[in-house]
DNA sequence: CAGAGTTTTGCACGCGCGAGCAAAAACTTC
DNA sequence: GAAGTTTTTGCTCGCGCGTGCAAAACTCTG
């Protein structure tokens, strides 16, 4: 037992041998709670050190139908808002003790092979980071395959079955309609993104009722498709060239900063027009790009960290009631 | 043994006894080119389905001793072409059949604690995406803990122990020197990033080098410290700011778009002059943002689908040698 | 249809560790 | 120092599957 390769990874029992005690102590060494003796303790890390240990998570998980690991499913990587968000999770979730395996759906057709991926490495939760997961493909990828837990991030579900964490949309888009009619705009259009989910849907409509309810009009709106800057750019384009200039909007109320981007490019650069005295634009998201000075975007900002911090406590299987909730705040530039 | 609870997954051994084979059919009927016969296999295929069977790829991995994850380290969220190679990454590895586990190393001192995890993980490779990992880290990190092999993607590694994917940045840099020259700028200042890694010297060594050699004059040059767009902005300004006319620069030669493009945010908005007609740019990457109208970026676009198909060579064990000589080719647009 | 060649199937053993309990050791108290 | 209490240690069994080999089942030829 003692004669390893050099540089094979050494086992708990390895270290054991060397340390003098037994495989269940060393194990216990490496657990955070559990009960040792300061003394067999040090022996094992120093025997530990000294053999380049450290357990095996794979065995580890197999054993303990744990795997400390969390599946990021993402299936949009235009939007600049995503690194955002895969930065704060990955290091949050590090922190506590949690691995990402980042599961790119692009190609898929629905999110169910992506989830078998994921049940077949036994993660403990699958996370949603994407836009077009639509209801009906979850449920069927939920029926196929057992997935301790589903979490939607940033984005609300309407599926039952899924935990979803995100900021209050409805909230927020009452916040900023308010701000729009403060601001005493008269003719707003709506860009919204992919319409595939009922979700999606809540950010536009808020608007449209909220506006039609302020001012007796209904607002105009336009559903770009993606949330990709360069579709938002020619489909601005395609929306408002050629337009008398009594037809033009006086603002832009985005679904979000990659649309938003995209809106104002177009707006400059096909029109002619400015930003903010001609076209007003307004996005979501606060993206790092929202406050470069080509843009001075005005736009809302989810709270982020609050919200990764709420995931984290599902992941730890506390009963959190109020994680579709959380409220962010308008962050005023000088794009509207 | 048949009485399995509903919605507890099946194991390979419930699939086979319902299919009426023994357990390794079950398990080669899953493989790819194992010898099954066709009878057998559907009689498996069928079972399967009706357990909503899928292999553990947990147990899989520890008896083969043959993960199919390969741990992606990356230590930089904000240059935008990261999501970029994300995206490439993860979708050309998961055709392959490798799943990616992705590890933020932002926060660690050096890369060592994230390659001990990934180790842990079991992953048949680790790949660094990032900026800051040097190279004493990355021996140190090397040592402590047995990895198949470590890679690094998208910049060249001089530690032997590793295996750099990367074009070849001294060509792609002579190339854009000659642009330079070609163009008739006759005041360039090379923008560099960090400088904590002697693989990150290629590109400022290569202009410098090239632009003294070709006009007798040296070139001024200075270091931005990271690839942060923001940062960027403000050097630039620290920079140029204040300077005489007769001082300023006529190009900006950055090591990448992100610095790029931060160079002509600050020489539009702080020093109010016009991209490229007082100042032009030029970046390395072409990220989507590059293609803005807002920048219409020059820049050196790095051929990604040959280098993942590289890198994924190299993963399934053959042998490459050519892996540091992929060639690019200059975009040319508007900003120089 | 025998014998050789080929394909398909079954099996013992092991991958490295964890849960949970029982034995052993260490510590208290009177 | 005996008896009780607490802490520490050791161990059996199993997680679900892969490897490599040998047995069994086919296929082909003359």
């Amino acid at each position: 037992m003692s004669t390893k390769q050099i540089g094979a990874s050494a086992t708990a029992d390895d270290v054991a041998e060397l340390a003098g005690v037994s495989r269940w102590t060393v194990t216990r060494a490496f657990k955070k709670d559990a009960s040792v003796s300061e003394k067999s303790r040090l022996k094992v890390m120093k025997a530990a050190e000294q053999l380049g240990y450290a357990p095996d998570l794979l065995a580890s998980s197999l054993a303990s139908d744990r795997s400390n690991l969390v599946a990021l499913l993402v299936d949009d990587f235009s939007n600049p808002h995503k690194l955002v968000m895969l930065e704060k999770l990955t290091r949050l979730l590090r922190k506590e003790g949690w691995d990402t395996l980042l599961v790119n759906t692009l190609s898929e057709d629905d999110a169910s092979v992506a989830l078998m991926t994921a049940s077949q490495r036994r993660v403990d939760a699958a996370v949603l980071i994407g836009s077009r997961f639509d209801d009906k493909g979850l449920a069927t990828a939920l029926g196929a395959r057992r997935l301790r837990k589903l979490l939607v991030f940033a984005r609300y579900s309407a599926n039952p079955n899924t935990i979803s964490i995100c900021c209050d949309d409805h909230a927020a888009m009452s916040e900023i309609c308010q701000y729009v009619l403060d601001k005493g705009y008269k003719h707003p259009i709506f860009l919204a993104g992919p319409q595939t989910v009922s979700a999606h849907v809540i950010r536009k409509e808020t608007f449209l009722k909220n506006w039609e309810g302020a001012t007796g009009r209904p607002a105009e709106f336009s559903d770009v498709g993606s949330y990709d800057p360069n579709a938002a750019y020619l489909h601005t384009k395609d929306l408002l060239l050629g337009r008398e200039e009594r037809d033009l909007p006086d603002v832009l109320v985005c679904e979000n900063d990659a649309i938003a981007i995209g809106a104002i490019d177009a707006i400059r650069f096909e029109l002619g027009l400015r930003v903010p005295q001609d076209i007003a634009v307004i996005g979501f998201d606060d993206v790092p790009q929202a406050q470069s000075p080509n843009y001075q975007l005005t736009t809302y900002r989810q709270p982020l960290d609050i919200m990764v911090a709420g995931l984290i406590d599902v992941l730890k299987g506390e009963d959190r009631q109020d994680l579709a909730q959380f409220h962010g705040e308008i962050v005023v530039r000088n794009s509207a």
